[in-house]
DNA sequence: TCAAAAGTGTTAACTGTACACCCATGT
DNA sequence: ACATGGGTGTACAGTTAACACTTTTGA
């Protein structure tokens, strides 16, 4: 394995969100042979930008492409750079050991988050060190290599922050979604009840949002109205910002 | 001169920001020779965190400790990086030949805002590739090097986000001051025209700040109220966030 | 026709905005 | 006593929050 293609000390860690059954989730990767997992990540080619890096690594284990993607912080912490699960990978021939060098540097790590659809993610790939790519509940993490707890934390905080300020949610949904959706998936990463009628009025007024319509049958009650987004308008208040008060 | 120490390929650059005559000003040095103008910046030591090492930039360039700082974004594209500037200081003799190696490393730049109280740097202090350090208004920027133009718009951006929900302003004055000289800092940074008045009660419902019962006496008018900080709500506000409407 | 959950509307409480007036200070 | 600008109050408009009723769907 040769790492003269890429900057050196700096990598790219990427929190993959996803909203699955009311639920937001992470992608993780479980590392071969050790209890550990992993946030998706990658290094810098020479020639790239760190957003296109964070592109690379999406599509990789995603398969999918164009991804809303945000870099929120830089871990630079001198003890987050450990080898040793680098080191038990050696020791189990995951890992050639000329590599060790490579891995012994100290790294500086720029902390992007995605959103994706979740149902579009068929079938996550994991990367060289890992044996498989999953969906794991935010509320439900396991045992982390690194810091990577901290760095999905903090992509937390910066989720729930910007959804403050932008409709960024929206990417974590499907093309096509009704207003309780797109409620529970406000709920859910606010992490706090919204009176339902309040929560559409506020919504609607945003302008982002356009009824197709078409309704979602297929449950007991009364079938609630399909939505999709006003691409154009999405951007406009997206580059913009605002501020719904949703406390 | 030794650059074994630093981690490679990764740089800090601060945006000193201080608040002088009503205008919001920015701490910058003028290279040696060049007709071209720097940001405070500097490395990372192999031990070190950003954050020390940013804060080793301003007490050296300001002389002050302590400083409220905030990371704001990392710069990486490949384009960024350009030698020209090195190479000219090399043959003016500012630098030596054998530092080039070390500067034609493509550099990523952890970008720190910083506030300061104006009246507290005395004597900025150029660093070994500039012939003097001072401050610059905002928007009398002159000609930058590489891309710290865009390092300060973007600083400028964040901060001013930033201060619709964080009382981060108050870093930029000294530690009595009156209700219009805060008034004045708001308007300058958020670049509108706010009604005394209700600028006023919204500040002092934040209970961050406090009568000290003295008066600024002076000037042709009547004396206005001088407040200090209340620190330990500050701070508790300052990690809780808020949202002034002062559209 | 019933339960469940969605769509719609109304009012009260609160917040923000736009003002006018009075007061202290130095000349 | 007057010009200047700071401190205080108030009423209106706009927004948010709380809540009730009607409608649609599948069983």
């Amino acid at each position: 394995m040769d790492f003269s293609d890429y900057v050196p000390s700096v990598s790219v860690d990427c929190v993959v969100f996803g909203f699955h059954q009311n639920q937001l989730k992470v992608l993780m990767l479980k590392l071969k042979h050790l209890n550990l997992w992993a946030l998706p990540g990658g290094f810098i080619e020479n020639n790239q930008s760190a957003t296109i890096a964070a592109d690379k690594v999406l599509k990789d284990r995603t398969g999918l492409e164009g991804i809303y993607q945000q870099q929120f912080h830089v871990f630079t912490d001198p003890e987050r750079s450990q080898t040793s699960h680098i080191e038990q990978l050696i020791s189990n021939d995951v890992l050639d050991k000329d590599v060790l060098g490579w891995f012994k540097n100290r790294f500086i790590s720029i902390g992007y988050y995605a959103l994706v659809e979740y149902s579009k993610v068929n079938k996550p790939e994991p990367d060289f060190l890992s044996e498989k790519c999953q969906w794991v509940s935010l509320d439900e993490l396991p045992e982390l290599m690194l810091d990577h707890e901290e760095i999905i934390k903090r992509a937390y905080v910066r989720l729930n922050q910007d959804l403050y300020q932008k409709p960024v949610g929206i990417n974590l949904l499907p093309e096509k979604f009704t207003m309780p959706e797109l409620q529970a998936l406000y709920e859910t990463i606010l992490q706090k009840k919204i009176d339902r009628r309040n929560f559409r009025r506020k919504i609607l007024s945003l302008n982002i949002i356009i009824d197709t319509k078409e309704k979602r049958m297929g449950s007991n009650n009364r079938a609630p109205i399909v939505y999709k987004f006003d691409k154009t308008k999405y951007h406009q208040v997206l580059k913009e910002g605002y501020h719904i008060n949703l406390f």
